[in-house]
DNA sequence: CGCATTTGACCCGCGC
DNA sequence: GCGCGGGTCAAATGCG
């Protein structure tokens, strides 16, 4: 099986370590959708997979800055949480900085019918019938020891909810930026606890931090950001009309010096709306 | 003193 | 109609 080696292959530099080949891209998600694969994967918004389009100076380290991202429109259900999400999202959330990306972005979605919910059911509860905006995702895996990665922003952890079919837990983290309504899921791969998801939900509307807190590990999860930035910009994903403040510098963290142990390869996934990883999967890649 | 984290409770939509 | 699961809030606590 020499040829078909797993797209994950540890390093023996650190154990946390993985090698990684382009073709090991695809293998490796679909380890990972493997992981995740609940079924039930429609063909409905084909994604595609981020490749490792960094150059090989960042593999070792295996940062994959192209990541995918998935109008939540496509699915059909609207997220349970969405919905409450948006009656409460409303209730503190200061539109007029947010309203500055948060707007652009929300061009870009289908405010329609979950729209509607969201303002039935804000309507219920009155006073928050404020349109919510409903923002992009982009899901990341990376295979790292430590849940929270340094990505040049500051966070601010707001929940912890232990997840089905998970004995890990998954955290919530909201941009501390009170002008900031990007916010992070953080939760563990059931399957290889040494991989860590993340999922940002929004954008940026401020620039990065200078790392207040020494910002270690930054070097990947700068790449999400990064990444993050670049999807949102990618004409073929999506093309906000305002454009978010980007932060070239990140898009090669390999500057940094990495940490001891930690994440040694990141992978760019789809969030869809239906949730974390059972979505996170392309449902093309699924079908496969 | 200010900020971040922790933790339990609450709310909401969905599926059965 | 009920139960489940997900997401968020808010008070309490700890740390720098």
């Amino acid at each position: 099986m020499e040829e078909e080696r797993p797209a994950l292959e540890p390093d023996a530099s650190g154990g946390s370590s993985w090698a990684f080949s382009g073709d090991g891209a695809a293998a490796a998600i679909a380890s990972l959708e493997d992981l995740y694969g609940g079924g039930g994967g429609d063909g409905e918004g084909e994604i595609g997979w981020g490749l490792p389009l960094g150059p090989p100076g960042v593999g070792e380290e295996g940062v994959f800055p192209p990541l995918l991202e998935v109008p939540e429109s496509s699915s059909g259900s609207a997220p349970a949480a969405a919905a409450a999400k948006a009656a409460r999202e409303e209730r503190s959330d200061p539109p007029a900085a947010s309203g500055d990306a948060a707007s652009s972005v929300s061009s870009e979605e289908p405010p329609p019918e979950s729209d509607e919910k969201a303002a039935d059911t804000a309507n219920k509860t009155s006073k928050k019938g404020i349109k919510r905006t409903r923002q992009p995702r982009f899901a990341f895996m990376t295979k790292s020891e430590i849940d929270h990665l340094e990505d040049g922003y500051r966070w601010r952890k707001y929940g912890q909810k232990a997840v089905k079919n998970s004995p890990f837990p998954r955290s919530y983290y909201r941009c501390t930026n009170s002008k900031c309504t990007v916010k992070k899921r953080v939760e563990r791969s059931s399957e290889d606890p040494t991989i860590v998801i993340t999922t940002y939900e929004g954008q940026h509307c401020h620039h990065t931090v200078s790392y207040p807190r020494g910002g270690s590990h930054l070097h990947t999860a700068a790449a999400l950001a990064a990444a993050q930035q670049l999807a949102l910009s990618a004409p073929q994903l999506y093309a906000p009309p305002s454009p978010f403040p980007q932060s070239p510098s990140l898009i090669h963290p390999q500057q940094e010096q990495r940490p001891p142990s930690l994440l040694d390869r990141t992978l760019a996934l789809p969030a869809v709306d239906e949730g974390l990883l059972g979505d996170i999967v392309s449902p093309a890649t699924r079908n496969r």
